[in-house]
DNA sequence: AAGAATCTACTACATTCGTAGAAGAAAGTC
DNA sequence: GACTTTCTTCTACGAATGTAGTAGATTCTT
């Protein structure tokens, strides 16, 4: 499933609220993104060709589900941009969270408390992927 | 500066070997491209004319380099990724890394090493993103 | 019920993207 | 020098993307 930067957009929103109609979506948008009315509606017409979403119709009116999965979508997008953008490394996206400082205190001990944790795991199985 | 999933599959190969010819970005592309030679050059130019290469001639052949920085481009399609995929949340950047284990064990360690830098860093001036 | 507001389905249209092919010029090979 | 290979520049073309407009059907409002 591959969704193009538009469709993620209506995708986030209908993540944050569902199910929603057209126009819950279009209200719900990033502050960046102004679209028109029926251009929301076009998008949503494509995802469900691409079955990215579901329609269900209750009196003249269609409301709108995903059927993808947020997780995987977003697993899947992140992996590519891996293979794509960062030419395999993941090394890119370590500097990118910690230089960059995208990372609150909190997040940051986070990260750290979950990394020794599967630090833990991966010496017990022995593996290493690289 | 935007890049189309292919040209960033060129800039790579640039970025590998820099200067390059044609054929030679061609020859480094990674496992699963296989484009036309023809393909490559379009690719080139386009590159060219939204000045991401320079393109200089010896003989009838000519010459690549990137004119874009390698980390600065990826930190910006990180950006984008953040902002349009994930919503503008790092958290789940941070799973993707860890359980999807994309880390081998010495990335993981380092990775550590730098959240404690980072860490004690953001302890001293006390700042707090989120 | 008449008019206003809202929905839906269809159509549109310029750009960008992926992916070359053709034809002619230049260079390498024997 | 003739033939082969390789480069370059131009042109092409369908699919995907972003971004709606129109017109007709429905529903709400008073």
């Amino acid at each position: 499933m591959k969704l193009s930067e538009a469709e993620w957009q209506i995708m986030n929103a209908l993540w944050r609220k569902n199910p929603a109609t057209a126009r819950e979506i279009m209200d719900s948008l990033n502050g960046d993104v102004r679209w028109a009315y029926t251009t929301v509606k076009t998008m949503l017409t494509r995802l469900a060709a691409k079955k990215a979403v579901a329609e269900t119709k209750r009196g003249n009116t269609s409301f709108y589900t995903p059927l993808v999965d947020q997780r995987n979508a977003r697993r899947n997008a992140l992996q590519n941009v891996v293979d794509r953008v960062l030419d395999g490394a993941v090394a890119p996206l370590m500097s990118f969270l910690i230089e960059d400082r995208k990372l609150s205190d909190r997040e940051r001990k986070e990260l750290i408390r979950m990394l020794r944790d599967a630090d833990r795991k991966g010496e017990s199985d022995g593996r290493d992927t690289q």
